[in-house]
DNA sequence: CTGAGTGCAAACAGTTTGCATTACT
DNA sequence: AGTAATGCAAACTGTTTGCACTCAG
């Protein structure tokens, strides 16, 4: 029975996906899709532009993860400010969750699971809207600031 | 048996929290009192200004909005972008509500009431976090975009 | 070889700030 | 009178775009 390593499945099949766009493998490309393996949570596009060696120029970047994100690959969410953040799309190792964001200090907490009911859903659709996806942002004070006071 | 509009008093009462904090009464911050009065979601700033009849320099209405929301009268909120949007508070008529916003025309739609179930509390709690405020947003398609395809 | 992707510079949009002036209280 | 609020101009931040060049398929 051979050993598999999970997200290196979810990894390579990332890669799969961005060749059935068209999308081409370049090392940039790959590097952001290492660091994302290795997180699970909401990036904002300078966080990753340090975790793979970009500073001073971010706008190949913008573009690189724009592409992933048509592919599916990458999906983006903003949480209480006027930052974009992205997170690996589910399918490919994301799990999903939601996120705290303090009031105080703006960090982001990584909250397990969801807690949204379908009656939600269900008032969205007396509304005559579709969903297909959902941001919860709790905002609040974190445990850091909670502490320190 | 007086009659009693309600909007009034919520207003009254609004323009008094705004006293009680030393803010002064001037006509702007009535004006946008009054709009938000007569209307039960999320503002974009350019949208009050258009209201109140402010086009050319948004920024004594960025500042009146600000010294409004430290007041605690409004609340400002980022949905699926990078704008900025307000509402007021619960305490002076506003209903506690979320919104859905369309993938395609990113228009913004009502939802009425709350789908969030204490379970997403309880594991903020667990991560050490305090809870104040949440916002939800439901992405997906509006009815106007669905009926027209 | 062909088109997706990169790097640089410049533009953009929404928001914020400094400063002199105005006007609530 | 004193201080919050305004108006204008200029800065800021995160993001986007145009264009020439490079590189993966």
């Amino acid at each position: 029975m051979p050993h598999v390593d999970p997200s290196r499945v979810r990894f390579d099949s990332a890669i799969q996906t961005l060749r059935a766009h068209g999308r081409r493998l370049t090392s940039l490309k790959r590097t952001v899709l290492e660091q994302f393996a290795g997180t699970d949570c909401a990036l904002t596009v300078e966080d990753i532009g340090a975790r793979v060696g970009v500073s001073s120029d971010l706008s190949p970047l913008y573009r690189c993860l724009a592409s992933m994100e048509e592919a599916g690959v990458l999906t983006h969410l903003y949480l209480a400010d006027r930052v974009r953040r992205y997170e690996l799309a589910d399918e490919f190792g994301g799990h999903h969750h939601h996120h705290h964001v303090c009031v105080q200090c703006s960090g982001v907490t990584r909250i397990e699971g969801c807690g949204l009911t379908e009656s939600m859903d269900d008032r969205a659709a007396a509304a005559g809207c579709v969903v297909q996806d959902h941001v919860v942002v709790l905002k609040g004070i974190c445990s850091r600031c909670a502490s320190t006071r």
